[in-house]
DNA sequence: TTGCGTGCAAAGGTTTTGCATGGCA
DNA sequence: TGCCATGCAAAACCTTTGCACGCAA
């Protein structure tokens, strides 16, 4: 993906605007198709795959039978990953920065001998909200 | 899900020997096929729907394009709970008992206010054979 | 001009739903 | 007998692919 579409541009605009909230490409073509100017499903598809290969945006899936759903990562080179929280009552997704959890991770990886990936990995749970 | 239909039955029989293994509906299906009783796929998404309600089952997701993933969980009993590991590479599915996951547990109860259910969460990763 | 990007249409695969039939209790 | 379960067919759904046209460099 070398080119500066405008189809680029616009959708790398409505990403960062759009930073720490999960979002599918439904949503994405939802919103230009709002804004009078629709982006096709399929360039939609494309240019998130290369976001996600470029490290832009991270993808990851709650739950089957829905879409996959993204976030912009964008320029936050050795920050702390994000952790994926789903509410098994509200389905609310949450992004939290826990540093306990990649103590755990670290845990996991010299004495179990499990390398924990966190972008596909999701906690289910219930959120403060469903208490 | 009240009755049992030979179907059923034979479903929980087949379940119960593959315990601890990775399994999809198509599995499932081919499986039955082979012994040359087939059973339909509706019926056996509907069965599988109930037992992964029931908490027989339990549903994995390895990757979104790819069929669901279940696997026997029986009726454990309420001991110190494991923590679920799966290898996106090999699929194998470990389990482990991991203090320091419990540790992340409480900090994310106390600090990020979300209450993570370890019997429901999977870590995804890679394990050590296939590193 | 070159060749990548776009988007319509259609295919791909998994899961769900409608509906008539069949089987358990 | 009264329901629930079954399974075929077809829809629903997200995502990918084929292909002709358009646009960036």
């Amino acid at each position: 993906m070398k080119y500066k579409t405008k189809q680029r541009v616009a959708l790398l605009e409505y990403l960062e605007a759009t930073r720490d909230k999960h979002i599918t490409v439904a949503d994405i073509r939802a919103h230009f198709e709002a804004q009078g100017e629709p982006i096709g499903t399929t360039t939609l598809y494309r240019q998130v795959e290369d976001l996600v290969r470029e490290g832009v945006l991270r993808k990851y899936i709650v739950d089957e039978n829905s879409a996959a759903c993204f976030a912009y990562v964008g320029e936050q080179p050795t920050e702390t990953p994000f952790v994926h929280c789903k509410c098994e009552r509200c389905g609310r997704l949450l992004h939290i920065r826990c540093g306990q959890f990649e103590d755990m991770q670290k845990h996991i990886s010299g004495e179990h001998d499990f390398a924990v990936d966190p972008r596909r990995t999701v906690l289910y749970g219930i959120c403060a909200d469903c208490k």
